[in-house]
DNA sequence: AGCACGCCGACT
DNA sequence: GTCGGCGTGCTC
C-alpha cells in the first residue's frame, strides 16, 4: 500500500527563469520536509531538499507535468525546520531562489552520491564518534576583564559585541564561551567563524588543542570535496561539536547550536560578493535568534553597524556591548608617529624617518613590516611623449605593470600581455611606470638598504607577500613560516599581511601610502582604512620581552586628519563617534538601509534604460507602500566596464528595512517581465545587492 | 543557468 | 557532403 503525496522541492535554479521557485514532484516513498531527494529536471537528475509535503495534488500544475521523485536519501536525517527557515530568510532577504541558497549550503559531493552509497558512507562514520559530554582542557588563567565578559555572557542571552583591543585575549574568551556552552549541555554545538580561509588553520590548531581532535571540524572552500562532505555530515549528525569556518559555515546544519562566534566581525570578507550576496555576520545574528543561540561578535574595530546597534539600550541599542581595553601582559600598543610627506622631497616613496627606523630595526635584529595596498610594480604604464596609458581593452581600468614577469595585467578581467618595448601608440621607447606597487617598493627597499648590515655583518633580507607571491596553494604558509623563523628582516605586503598573523618580532609597522582612502568616493573607505591600520598596529610589539617599544609610522600628506588623530590614541570609540555623526548627517548606513539594483549589458545605454524601466514600474505600482523608499536614477558603476560588459546601477534607500524589502520583492517580478521584452535584449544579467559593501 | 534543438559558413 | 557557430526555448 503506497500513500502518494506531493512535495515542494528546492533545487539549484536561479531566482529568475521560469523555474525559480520550488518545484513540485509526486512521491510514493515515505518522506518528510527536510529530506534530501534526487529528482529529475529536464534530462538531468538533481539533488533537492524537500521543503513541504502535501497530501493533495497541486492545482496550478497539470497532472502530467508532475514527475516522480527518483529517490529519498533517507539515510540523512531531515534538515531541521530552523535550518530551512534560515535558508528561506536568506533567500528572501538577499533576493535569491530558495533552491540556490539551500544547495550552495550543502556540500557539493552530496550531489554525486546515490541512496545506497550515502547510506554506506554514513554507516562507516557512525562509529567515528557518538555525541556526548566533552571535556575541555583547562586554559590559562583569565584576566579580570575576560572573567567579567564571560560572566556577562552567562547572564544575558542575545547578541553581544566584544570590543577588545588586539592582544586583549578575545580568542581565549571565545574558547571559554564555547567550553561553557558545551559543559552546560552534553549535546550542544558551537559555530566559530573567521573572515578568511588563511586564518582557519591557526585557530583550528588552538581549538583542537583545547577540545580534542574528534569534536572539531572546519568548513571553508579550501577543503577537498570529500573532506567537506565528511565535516558537513559530522555537523549535521551532531558529532562535530565545534564548527570552525568562513562565511559559508553560517549555513552549516547544526541541530543543537548554542553559540555563534563571529571573529573580526567588521571584516568585509563576511559579505559574499557573488551569487547570493549575503552577510554571514548578519545571518549569524538572525540564526542566533532563531536557534536561541548566544551570538558573540568580536572585534578591535567593530563595524559601524555593530557599534551603532550596541549603543546603550536606553538609546535604542539591541546588542550588548562588552569591552576589553587592556593588552595582556606587559605588551603595549605601539606608538603611532605620523610622517608629514609635505615636508619630504617630492615623489618620495620612503621618507627619511621611515628609513632610519628601518635601519634601527635591522641593526637590532628586529623585524619590520611595510604596508602598501597595491600589488604589481606600478598601477599604470605611461608614455611621456604621446600620453598613452596602459588601458585594458576590455575594461575601464588600467593594466598593471608587473616587472617580475614583464607583463601588463588587468586585475579585473585577467587579460595579460607582455610589456611592450616601445609605446604601442607612437613608438617612443621612453615609456615609464606611473605610481607605485609592492614590487617596486620591494625593489626600492633593496637599493635603499643595500649598504645596511645586520648585526652579524650580512645584508638585509627583504621579502614580499601579496596575492602574486601566494598564488600557489600552501605558499602563503611557507612564506609566513619564513617570517616567523626570523629569516626575513623587512616584510613588504598588501593588507594580506595585516590580518591575523602574529609576527612576534615585528616592532615596526609602516603605512606607506594610506591617503587614497581618506578622500575616496566610497563612504566606507575610511572605516576600512582605520580597521586595517589598527589591525596592522596590533601586529607589532606582541612580544613583551623586546627591549624597545614598537612603533607604527604613517606616511601622509594629511597628518592632522581626525582618522590619524584617533589612530595615534588607539581610540576606536572616538573614531566611531566621529564617523557615525558624519553618517547621520549624510543620511548613510547604519542609519539608512541601502540596496543596489545592477544591470550588466552590451552597452551602458541598454543597462541604464533597463534600470529606468524598473524604476518606473516600482514608482507606479508600489507608490502607496513604497513612498518611504527613495530610488536614485541609474548611473554607471565606478568601474564602468569589465570584460567588455557595461555595468550600471541604481541605488535604493530607506530608513525602513521592511519597506526596502517589500520594494525589492516587487522589483524581481518586474525585472523578469521586462527581460522578456525585445527592447531589453541586450541585458546580460541583473543582480540585487542588499546592504552593499561598496557603492 | 544549463542544455537542448535548430538553421547557415569552412573543412575532410 | 559534415562539424559547429550561438540564437531561442524549456525545465515540476
Amino acid at each position: 500500500m503506497t500513500t502518494d503525496c506531493w512535495v515542494d522541492v528546492a533545487v539549484q535554479t536561479p531566482a529568475h527563469s521560469a523555474v525559480g521557485g520550488l518545484l513540485t514532484y509526486r512521491c510514493v516513498q515515505t518522506v518528510q520536509a527536510g529530506h534530501l531527494v534526487r529528482v529529475p529536471l529536464g534530462r538531468k537528475q538533481l539533488l533537492g531538499v524537500v521543503w513541504s509535503v502535501n497530501k493533495q495534488p497541486p492545482q496550478a500544475l497539470k497532472a502530467d507535468a508532475v514527475r516522480d521523485v527518483l529517490e529519498v536519501l533517507d539515510a540523512v536525517v531531515p534538515l531541521s525546520t530552523n535550518w530551512r527557515q534560515l535558508v528561506e530568510f536568506g533567500a528572501r532577504y538577499y533576493q535569491r531562489a530558495i533552491g540556490e541558497v539551500a544547495l550552495t549550503a550543502l556540500p557539493p559531493a552530496l550531489r554525486a552520491l546515490d541512496r545506497t552509497a550515502l547510506a554506506r558512507r554514513l554507516r562507516r562514520h557512525a562509529a567515528d564518534a557518538t555525541p556526548g559530554p566533552l571535556q575541555a582542557l583547562a586554559g590559562p588563567a583569565l584576566t579580570p576583564e575576560q572573567a567579567q565578559v564571560l560572566q556577562a555572557l552567562g547572564q544575558h542571552s542575545g547578541v553581544h559585541l566584544l570590543f577588545g583591543n588586539t592582544g586583549s585575549g578575545k580568542t581565549e574568551v571565545y574558547l571559554r564561551a564555547v567550553a561553557d556552552r558545551l559543559a552546560a549541555d552534553p549535546l550542544a554545538q558551537a559555530l566559530v567563524m573567521v573572515p578568511e580561509i588563511n586564518l582557519t588553520p591557526q585557530l583550528e590548531a588552538r581549538v583542537r588543542e583545547r577540545f580534542g581532535h574528534e569534536a572539531v571540524v572546519s568548513m571553508h572552500s579550501g577543503l577537498t570535496p570529500a573532506q567537506r562532505l565528511r565535516c558537513w555530515l559530522a555537523a549535521h549528525a551532531g558529532q562535530a561539536r565545534i564548527v570552525l569556518g568562513t562565511r559559508m559555515a553560517v549555513f552549516a546544519s547544526l541541530p543543537r547550536l548554542r553559540l555563534i562566534v563571529v571573529d573580526e566581525e567588521h571584516d568585509p570578507s563576511y559579505k559574499q560578493q557573488e551569487g547570493a550576496r549575503y552577510s554571514a555576520r548578519d545571518l549569524a545574528v538572525y540564526r542566533g535568534r532563531l536557534d536561541g543561540a548566544l551570538v558573540l561578535l568580536g572585534s578591535a574595530t567593530p563595524s559601524l553597524e555593530s557599534w551603532y546597534l550596541s549603543r546603550p539600550a536606553s538609546e535604542g541599542g539591541r546588542y550588548h556591548r562588552l569591552h576589553m581595553p587592556s593588552r595582556i601582559g606587559a605588551a603595549r600598543l605601539p606608538t603611532v608617529r605620523r610622517v608629514d610627506m609635505n615636508h619630504q622631497p617630492r615623489r618620495t616613496l620612503l621618507s627619511a624617518p621611515v628609513l632610519q627606523a628601518l635601519q634601527e630595526r635591522v641593526s637590532r635584529g628586529e623585524q619590520s613590516m611595510l604596508l602598501l595596498n597595491r600589488r604589481g610594480y606600478a598601477p599604470v604604464l605611461h608614455c611621456g611623449d604621446c600620453g598613452w596609458k596602459s588601458e585594458c581593452r576590455h575594461c575601464s581600468a588600467f593594466r598593471v605593470f608587473h616587472k617580475t614577469d614583464r607583463t601588463l595585467r588587468c586585475h579585473h578581467c585577467g587579460a595579460t600581455e607582455r610589456v611592450p618595448q616601445v609605446c604601442p601608440s607612437c613608438g617612443n621607447a621612453d615609456i615609464a611606470p606611473l605610481g607605485r606597487g609592492t614590487e617596486q617598493l620591494e625593489e626600492h627597499l633593496g637599493e635603499l638598504l643595500a649598504g645596511v648590515r645586520r648585526a652579524d655583518g650580512t645584508g638585509v633580507r627583504i621579502a614580499r607577500i601579496d596575492a602574486d607571491t601566494t598564488r600557489l596553494k600552501g605558499s602563503l604558509e611557507t612564506q609566513l613560516a619564513q617570517v616567523h623563523a626570523g629569516e626575513v628582516d623587512v616584510l613588504v605586503g598588501t593588507q594580506m599581511i595585516a590580518k591575523g598573523h602574529d609576527f612576534r618580532r615585528v616592532t615596526l609597522v609602516v603605512a606607506v601610502n594610506p591617503d587614497t582612502a581618506l578622500f575616496s568616493s566610497d563612504f566606507r573607505a575610511a572605516e576600512r582604512l582605520f580597521a586595517l591600520l589598527m589591525q596592522a598596529a596590533g601586529r607589532a610589539g606582541r612580544d613583551a620581552a623586546l627591549a624597545h617599544p614598537s612603533e607604527m609610522l604613517v606616511q601622509t600628506f594629511h597628518p592632522s586628519h581626525p582618522l590619524f588623530e584617533a589612530l595615534k590614541r588607539h581610540d576606536y570609540p572616538s573614531f566611531a563617534q566621529h564617523a557615525l555623526s558624519e553618517r547621520a548627517l549624510a543620511q548613510l548606513p547604519p542609519l539608512m538601509h541601502q540596496a543596489l539594483l545592477r544591470a550588466d549589458a552590451r552597452s551602458q545605454e541598454v543597462a541604464q534604460t533597463f534600470l529606468r524601466e524598473v524604476q518606473a514600474c516600482l514608482n507606479v505600482t508600489d507608490d502607496s507602500e513604497g513612498s518611504s523608499v527613495q530610488i536614485y536614477p541609474p548611473v554607471p558603476m565606478s568601474l564602468q566596464r569589465v570584460a567588455n560588459v557595461e555595468r550600471a546601477q541604481m541605488l535604493l534607500e530607506s530608513t525602513s528595512r521592511s519597506a526596502l524589502q517589500q520594494m525589492l520583492a516587487g522589483a524581481q517580478t518586474h525585472m523578469l517581465a521586462l527581460r522578456q521584452q525585445p527592447a531589453h535584449r541586450g541585458i546580460v544579467r541583473w543582480l540585487v545587492d542588499v546592504d552593499p559593501q561598496t557603492i
